[in-house]
DNA sequence: ATAACATTTAAACTTAACTCTAAGTCAATA
DNA sequence: TATTGACTTAGAGTTAAGTTTAAATGTTAT
């Protein structure tokens, strides 16, 4: 797949995933001899994977350290699912501060309709 | 109270304060005889409300723009129930999207389980 | 085979949201 | 009364996470 389909198919710019691979968000994606990028479908996968967890907050920082263990191989499992249950740890906090504020919200906005009708 | 209690109470750093308030994101605070900031109670639960809304991911343009609301005074009061409904509803899907990536991440974890302990 | 368009890289630029600095004022303490 | 330390403002600087630009190369449709 050519960057572009990439792009439309997860919606994320093209800029952007270029971005990722060169910061080392994204494993290297293979290029066809004249250089442009060939993303496999482990790629896709990758890319499917990093745009759900930057979009529960997970930092491009964790995320870079996460992917550069898991290219070392297996003996970094241990490593991997430490990271993983710390975020999954900071995600639980997380939502359970915004379902707080949901409260919040939702008290607020029935004061206003007791006058706003 | 002083910014500097401000501050402490509500773990905020004084630059984030007088920022807030440069910007309109609070009301303005009124000053003693040596044009020191003064806090007072309103003041204190507006930095208070802030703070929530800004951790729940508000962003500052749109609390600037309900501030503005609430300070031209009651008649506001529709459009300003209309920003906390837009915001809670926004917030509802942000919820449900994290508790999904919440249930993946703990999926991954178990798979991890299966060979590293 | 040439116009029109997609892709490449490196590097500069942007945006939101702070954070820090400089230069000055003011109040309390030694 | 001199110094220490908090506070003031305006404006510059920082950080995270992209986004845009420039210059070059490659590809496709006519």
């Amino acid at each position: 797949m050519t960057i572009a389909e990439v792009s439309k198919k997860y919606d994320i710019s093209a800029d952007t995933l270029r971005y990722y691979e060169r910061i080392g968000l994204l494993p290297r994606v293979n290029r066809n001899k004249s250089g442009i990028r060939d993303y496999s479908e482990e790629d896709c996968n990758w890319v499917e994977f990093i745009k759900c967890m930057r979009s529960a907050g997970l930092s491009i920082e964790v995320l870079i350290e996460y992917i550069s263990l898991y290219q070392k191989g297996e003996h970094t499992n241990q490593a991997r699912k430490e990271i993983l249950i710390e975020e999954r740890d900071k995600l639980i906090l997380r939502i359970d501060e915004l379902n707080k504020t949901l409260e919040r919200l939702n008290w607020k906005i029935e004061q206003y309709g007791k006058w706003s009708k």
